[in-house]
DNA sequence: CTAGATGCAAAAGATTTGCAGTTTA
DNA sequence: TAAACTGCAAATCTTTTGCATCTAG
């Protein structure tokens, strides 16, 4: 199912924070959008939709986002710092295309023989996991004619 | 196989790098080091290795260093920014305990068939993942007895 | 009406850059 | 000796905080 600004904003709500303006204006931006953002690209994108939020707010936001399970941060080898998306799911895992940067979901993913053995070998109590896969989408992958 | 500062120092020569005093203060730091370190903490030590070296020369040291792969930066839920650790073989991953913060490397990972149904899914060409795994290590499983 | 939100400006960190002096190979 | 490296100070960038004001519910 796929998460809308309208439908986000009655989560906030009901987890007993307040829809303002500047919160719905995130709102849109990151739900109309499939791929990652960046902090300041969010922040952008928010100004067009209301001209008087701060980029303090986005942080604020974002960080009231992340407590409610509504948005999460992209890992990459080329950096962690400021990438984020919509959570679909409790549990999930990026498909990142190395091109263009388009990102989907997976649930999917079985890794319980791994860590069997990994915790036999080391003694670890395994608790949870970061999977985030590298490649090339369809479109990035079909030579373009320009 | 475990790199050691000597090791490194040469694979520094090699690459046609010069092998400074600051810079092998540095790789003493990190050779010894079992567990991840932030850019501070490699400071610190490397201070009491060499006490004329400065932040700036740890950052283009640890810069270095990724190039030629012989260092990383481990990412978890909690942050990802400055963490790194000595990286034994080209692809691996780390399995990190959530209490005390030590890591363990593996190699050991079999996505094949994960990644086969993603790509007929997606249309995606996977060249390549991210995994870290999380859990509570041998020591921090066993009750202390403080 | 009031707890919670906002914007601004300033603070706090993290990382990079310019540059003159130093050092390794 | 020359190219590479270093430290310092300053510049940049990112993120957080203090505070007076505003507003959603």
């Amino acid at each position: 199912m796929k998460l809308t600004a309208n439908r986000i904003a009655g989560m906030i709500r009901e987890s007993g924070h307040k829809l303002t303006p500047q919160r719905y204006a995130v709102l849109k931006v990151i739900a109309a959008q499939r791929d990652h953002l960046s902090v300041e690209e969010i922040y952008k994108k928010a100004l067009e939709q209301n001209p008087r939020i701060g980029l303090v707010t986005i942080y604020r936001t974002l960080e009231l986002l992340g407590k409610l399970n509504l948005v999460c941060r992209i890992h990459s080898a080329n950096g962690c710092r400021d990438y984020l998306m919509m959570r679909p799911s409790e549990h999930h895992h990026h498909l990142i295309c190395s091109e263009c940067g388009r990102t989907l979901d997976f649930t999917d993913c079985d890794l319980t023989s791994l860590e069997k053995k990994l915790s036999s070998s080391t003694g670890f109590e395994i608790e949870g996991h970061l999977l985030e896969l590298y490649g090339k989408c369809d479109a990035c992958r079909k030579p373009r004619s320009n």
